[in-house]
DNA sequence: GTCTATATACTGATAGAC
DNA sequence: GTCTATCAGTATATAGAC
């Protein structure tokens, strides 16, 4: 769960920060969430946090960019292949979801920014670091829709509003967050197949070919 | 929008305050909107508010059992019929698509106590008036399990983990609340229409049929 | 019924000790 | 680097005037 330390390498402050903000920031959401519980969470003091990170804003930030930079990395290689567009848009899919439910607490918070439930109190600087941050998350749909629109374009995919089927599709992935929490004894492998069962129904529907 | 004002009656107070919390509920989040903010889109102030609700809390309830109680009128009355499953589900989940639409400052609200993003400061009183409330939210998942079984059974739906689906179906629904956002001039037979298209994109899957 | 104080409590952020 | 005060701002809820 740690940020970025190699492998065996003792996890550095700002990283234990950053997940204990992300767990604090899921279970009580960004706004009731104080420093103090961030702290709680580390094992430290407030001073510690505010060493690290300027404010809670920053915070925040800094949780939703390395949650997107992991999503990228997962899903970004799987749009470019020989494969028809289906094929591509569900190895996608399924790569998306699991990575959420990997790091389902990192996910939930870009969904809270997402969602705008920290409107409050923005200076303008926040604003703009803000409308920086969701633009990873546009480039991201982009990437989505380029995808959907070669599937319809092969006939691997429906005809079908491109747009409005992208978006179906990322919300729909997202919205797992809704429901799932890991389990103990659960697996990355048990995570896959989950991942892989969700994205067939959307993929394929609910309805019996006829 | 006002809550249960027979038509051409000037809307009381109460109702007055509902329609404005759900409002601001979802323009700034329950824990970072404020009573003075729900006063204000009132036109009123504060001490209106708590004349007429106990608590914060006690607003958030109301708003939510309102929520429930239209979508449960909504689709209820359309998970039996002697059509068969697919088509039973199909008009039960853009019902609860158009009322979502409709209605989404409530809805989100009910979406906000679902991923239960206003854990702090709980009386044990206040715990059990939650749980009611979401007992609310499992009987609506309860309605639309049964008919997705029976669609199973009647061979009109797929073969499938019926609670993962229905799980996953009514999620993806609800999830459209992330994006969507009321247009002016936008009647509600244009919503019709956009939930429609949603729900068949969710019902009859994006893939092409091979 | 509705409004105007005001009590009480909490939290983000800072300053300075170690 | 990390911790211990502590300040300043804000929000829920109440009491009492009208």
């Amino acid at each position: 769960m740690s940020v970025s330390a190699s492998p065996g390498e003792v996890p550095q402050a700002r990283e234990r920060i950053l997940d204990a903000a992300a767990e604090a920031f899921m279970a009580d959401g960004f706004v009731a969430a104080t420093i103090d519980d961030v702290a709680r969470l580390v094992g430290a003091t407030k001073g510690l946090v505010y060493y690290h990170f300027r404010s809670k804003f920053d915070l925040l930030l800094a949780v939703y960019e390395e949650a997107m930079r992991r999503t990228r990395v997962a899903v970004e290689p799987l749009a470019t292949s020989d494969a028809d567009g289906r094929t591509r848009l569900t190895a996608m899919a399924v790569a998306h979801e699991q990575n959420l439910m990997e790091h389902l607490a990192y996910h939930q918070v870009v969904h809270q920014v997402v969602r705008g439930e920290m409107s409050l109190s923005l200076k303008s600087r926040q604003r703009d670091a803000l409308l920086a941050a969701n633009q990873l998350r546009a480039d991201h749909e982009h990437l989505f829709r380029r995808v959907v629109e070669e599937g319809i374009a092969d006939g691997s995919l429906r005809a079908m509003d491109a747009a409005l089927a992208t978006r179906t599709l990322l919300s729909s992935l997202n919205s797992v967050d809704t429901w799932f929490r890991p389990r103990p004894g659960q697996s990355v492998d048990d995570l896959h197949t989950l991942a892989t069962q969700i994205v067939d129904l959307l993929i394929g529907g609910f309805a019996a070919q006829q």
